[in-house]
DNA sequence: TTAAACTTTCAAAATATTTTGAAAGTTTAA
DNA sequence: TTAAACTTTCAAAATATTTTGAAAGTTTAA
């Protein structure tokens, strides 16, 4: 496989894992252009490699940054501005996990909290509480699995991993 | 907040969350009624609650078994079939860990070792190579996580956690 | 067998999402 | 200031996804 055909390979792969999990495509796929550039590109440059219009560019290079996974550099002389991603990929799940726990899974954790007190007077409302409180628990725990994703080290994490899931 | 209003929150919640993370907000709906209900429902009652036709019923009920989410039922002296969801929520969370394994990380970890193996002889290639290992540990990581709520025993699993990530 | 009672399929319609590109906005050098 | 060099915005167009519902298929009781 040549260099170009494994670029492709893995633009393509990445911007698929990502739909799949909720992660829109364009945003990917500019990300994983980014990630294997050895240097920051100018809007235009991905334009040109991802043959995506201006607009779309812009708008997702903002959400990237949003996220807080990639920053604007400003070349001295040079009035574009460029793009650069970090690249060391544990810093970037912590980052996505971070985002993921703040706009998805805490909003959630507070819905079924209070989902939890319904008054149960029929059997219906008991099941539904059931089902309630084993819902918390389980995103409760995935909560915390991100949480704790966020707050490690890498390799304090790996090292807990590798003890409990070997 | 009455029984009926909070049914419809969590319904809605749970569809949100559902698409956030890339399952289909019809999928999540029509599992989280099934969760919720005390016994098991017919295709009919299933349409009438959440007002959808009955060829989105019958494909998405087939999608929720292929993902080993609910079953059908046979009533005695009743010729239609009923469905009912498995109510163990740490049962679904392991079902569904194991899906999006299958179906989704492992794909991807095999793209990846495929992609660190190409020829770095150019430092573009190098810095890919880069990236790809470092993507390979996280997704990695990522599959053996998930690997671990598969095999594991609610206690066992919830243990191992309060003790690491307490 | 037949036909009633169901379920499934799938092309077309509806809806949602993404993308475009031109106009408006902003920044900076001179 | 001005105007060139950029970026952003957003309505319209393109595309993708989801939903519908009628036709086809299947099952079962008699």
């Amino acid at each position: 496989m040549t260099f170009e055909e494994a670029k492709d390979t893995f633009i393509h792969t990445w911007g698929t894992l990502a739909t799949q999990w909720g992660i829109s495509r364009s945003m990917a796929q500019l990300h994983a252009l980014l990630l294997i550039s050895p240097n920051s590109l100018s809007t235009e440059e991905i334009m040109e490699q991802l043959q995506i219009s201006r607009g779309n560019a812009s708008m997702t290079l903002r959400d990237l940054m949003d996220w807080g996974l990639i920053s604007k550099q400003l070349k001295p002389g040079e009035r574009k501005e460029f793009f650069w991603a970090e690249k060391d990929i544990w810093k970037v799940a912590r980052q996505v996990a971070k985002e993921r726990r703040r706009r998805e899974i805490t909003p959630v954790v507070e819905v079924l909290n209070e989902l939890k007190n319904i008054p149960t007077d029929t059997p219906e409302a008991q099941e539904f509480q059931r089902v309630m409180t084993g819902l918390s628990n389980v995103v409760g725990f995935a909560d915390s699995t991100l949480n704790a994703v966020i707050k490690a080290e890498e390799n304090w994490l790996m090292s807990q991993f590798i003890k409990v899931f070997r």
